[in-house]
DNA sequence: CATGAATGAGGTTTCATTCAT
DNA sequence: AATGAATGAAACCTCATTCAT
């Protein structure tokens, strides 16, 4: 029963492999199959065809990502403090799964037709604790009452999205995180009630 | 000879009509011809392959977006001001070119191959306008200097194609201009001096 | 032992099922396997591979053809009256059986491999039997002597399968009995002596 | 525009002779190009798919077969001198045309798809010749009107295709026209009025 | 310059069959 | 005897690009 666990999980990280260096229609299946070291045809018992293959990518990423950011959440009072944490943390889980970033950012995230998946939702939902932190800054007073919070929320991850993007692009050759602090700074400076 | 330069054009404008409604790969060189009003093997008069086509949509575009822009800046001082006047223009002008954004936003600024190309530069100066404006808003003493200015531009170019991307994934259906005063504020707040 | 027998028997009902919808290509072994509820593997603890299982339905039913028409022909005299009888019996089978039938008619007898079955042998010998009558026919001296009894066969035999085929075709709408009364009279004519 | 048309025959040859060695699925597109000395794209160039290829087979037969049969007819008078020459053309075309013979008699006319197809109706009118002589035929008085006229073709057709798929099947090796003036015989017996 | 017919490489997917459990 | 996961061959079709007219 594990085993078909563990097999299905070599397929993903094969998969994560490939497409992080191909696109979609560029990558294939007969790479990801000899990757994960299996037949051509053992794919298809895991997965429906090759785009179920690539949208099951972000679903056990997503659940890594939220688990890992709830316990740095964790003890951290006020919301700021917790904008704070989740520049880090996004600065630092692309960072350190910089294929699945160019999966994500690059591939995934600007597809027509992934917006229509269900894992698309999943994934919104995941990115959806930012409106939480937002709206629980808004109660405490930190946070400016006068601007739509879905701009506010433009405003964190279209940054952080966009460092991740550029510096996927140039390759990934300077450190993400160092300058993490500024970057806390200006988006707060940007949410902060007057 | 200008009969050239139009054919040429309408090569473009049916390019930019089949690319934003089908990615890379799915649009056709045939549908291009068709809508162009060319036969297939007309297209490589004018350009090299598919990719120089598709990559030579964007400087047309750009130069439109810089000359525009320009015009809109005039007279204004400022950097705060004119910050104000890019984020109104940036956001006006995809609303008024979506086809362009579906290409430039989720296609090309995505795509490894395009941060090798000449266009990719020229598109970069282009947004370089914004670095202009932000070290003379330092100079002014309005802007921050206690951060480092192209995490300042992440601030106010994520943003803004965040809102775009966004909008255009999501059709179109909202006014994408609507809110473009509540952006400014939130931006210029990030950006300004303490 | 006798659960090896029910077991044999129920694929080979699934099979019947399945082969009379899709033809032998198209049809699967594991949609065989579910409908007659056992793994895939066991349907080749049963039979060789695809093909044997497949031709191996019409031994069953080419038996059950058989001593049911035995049965109908019993205490019928003059080879006329059996040709009758036949002609009744052969489109009452089929208005019967007409998954087995399309399969028969539309599959198999047009199979060049089929020919070099046994099965094939089988059934020959089966529809032999309208040669026999044929014969009896000649001897009574109500049937042609001037012509090739296999000729004559092919009258008899071309007239009921087109028949019946043309009908499966159709989807079997209308009644294929009907009028077997002109059926007979004008094959009889065919086959009277002068 | 003749070499098109060229090509496109080449083409349908080419498939004739592929088709009559294995049946639709086994044959590959690449063995008719190669066959009618095209690259396998080319193939789509004139048809849009395997089976529109396949299909289209009949239509240009069809056309022979008619034509000659009308030439064949022409002169003759009665009904059933026109049945004796359809008889004999009928074993005839099928002697000279075998490989045509095994696509139509146990490929395509037996086909589930090919029922829905314009090539079947087309291929239906064909034969439908038979009818209006059947018809001539009771209008002279020399038919049977005591019968179902379709109930007649049955009688015709079937006899006449039971010969040419059975000679089929067993490779060709006699002849099959030598016995035409039996069977001519005993389809009239079948058809004569009393 | 324009055409458009011809090319041919390349990849996803299915499914009969096997064999370790 | 039964299972069912794994295998891997095999082929249709698309489409960017070329080149003779």
């Amino acid at each position: 029963m594990s085993k078909k666990i563990i097999r299905r999980e070599s397929i993903i990280q094969a998969a994560i492999e490939v497409f992080s260096k191909k696109d979609f229609k560029s990558a294939s299946i007969s790479e990801i199959a000899e990757k994960a070291g299996v037949a051509d045809g053992t794919i298809y018992q895991y997965f429906r065809n090759k785009e179920d293959l690539f949208f099951s990518i972000p679903i056990e990423k997503t659940n890594e990502f939220r688990s890992q950011l709830e316990l740095h959440l964790e003890g951290i009072s006020g919301a700021l403090n917790k904008i704070r944490k989740f520049v880090w943390y996004f600065l630092y889980f692309f960072k350190t799964n910089p294929g699945y970033g160019r999966i994500l950012m690059l591939e995934m995230r600007v597809s027509r037709s992934f917006v229509k998946t269900e894992t698309y939702g999943f994934l919104k939902q995941s990115v959806g604790q930012v409106l939480d932190v937002i709206i629980e800054g808004q109660k405490e007073g930190v946070i400016r009452r006068d601007t739509d919070i879905y701009i506010l929320r433009h405003l964190v991850l279209g940054t952080l999205e966009h460092m991740v993007s550029r510096w996927l692009l140039k390759g990934g050759k300077y450190d993400l995180l160092e300058r993490h602090q500024e970057v806390s700074r200006i988006i707060i400076d940007g949410l902060k009630a007057a």
